[in-house]
DNA sequence: TACCAAATGTAACGTTGTAACATTGCATCT
DNA sequence: AGATGCAATGTTACAACGTTACATTTGGTA
């Protein structure tokens, strides 16, 4: 793998790897998927997702310890997970409403907010099948 | 199978030094702190962590890998924490209108909630010292 | 008493993330 | 071309967080 293609290569690699997926990924999920890449070490997994997410192109899911690529236009603002404990899809929203009832939260009490970590668990549409019993 | 109430020592204890704290905690910050009453393995701190948490009287604090005593009496209702990355601290609140956004969204998309994970970092009203002096 | 179920102890292991330092590839300057 | 400097990458080891599996103790109850 010479070249000068190698210098952006890992992070654009672990980006793509991720975008085919359709739900979230471990870190060293990642790593075992690009081991035949090249990629041979959970440090370089991380600085790729490091950089990845510093410019917007991913989130960390915190209450999974795991990652997903960013699936709207330019995130930056903060997103909303809905995350199906059963199929283990997600999707991102942004939404107007959360962000000013979180805004004027922090503003009755005198946060200064950098960082906003909104995570819903449940079922999605196709999961939970609103059904009577089960 | 009636009450047994003389078995519950250690969550009791892990509750009470939490209590104490007034910062998120560790599973293994709690472990050293208590190994002098008899606590010697991480699997019991979890054990207690988990019933603790099952009856309301902890949170789980996802974004940080730590857990806080609850410190409101609405036990049952998703609180929004507001953690001070500067020092610490965690303020935790239950309010009705993020509630409701969060519910306005789910509904629109199908998606039934079971928990939502809603963590705000940034500065307390302590730490921002609003404004240019410092 | 004998039994059962919950609570606890113990050891090992699995997963997630970071630190520290060496090496390599490429651009730039002289 | 040679020297230099920087960012990306490799390598190793370790720290932090959490779970599994199974043995043992304890207290209530039939």
């Amino acid at each position: 793998m010479p070249a000068r293609s190698a210098r952006i290569a890992h992070a654009d690699r672990v980006l793509e790897f991720m975008k085919c997926q359709h739900r979230p990924i471990s870190a060293y999920e990642i790593l075992e998927a690009l081991r035949d890449q090249g990629i041979t070490a959970a440090t370089t997994v991380y600085r790729a997702l490091e950089k990845l997410q510093a410019t917007g192109r991913i989130h960390r899911i915190e209450s999974l310890n795991a990652w997903t690529a960013c699936c709207g236009p330019r995130h930056a603002e903060t997103p909303v997970f809905e995350i199906c404990d059963d199929c283990g899809i997600v999707a991102e929203h942004v939404d107007d409403d959360v962000a000013r009832g979180i805004a004027a939260l922090t503003t009755r009490s005198g946060f200064a907010p950098e960082r906003s970590v909104i995570e819903i668990h449940g079922r999605c549409s196709d999961c939970h099948e609103d059904g009577p019993t089960s």
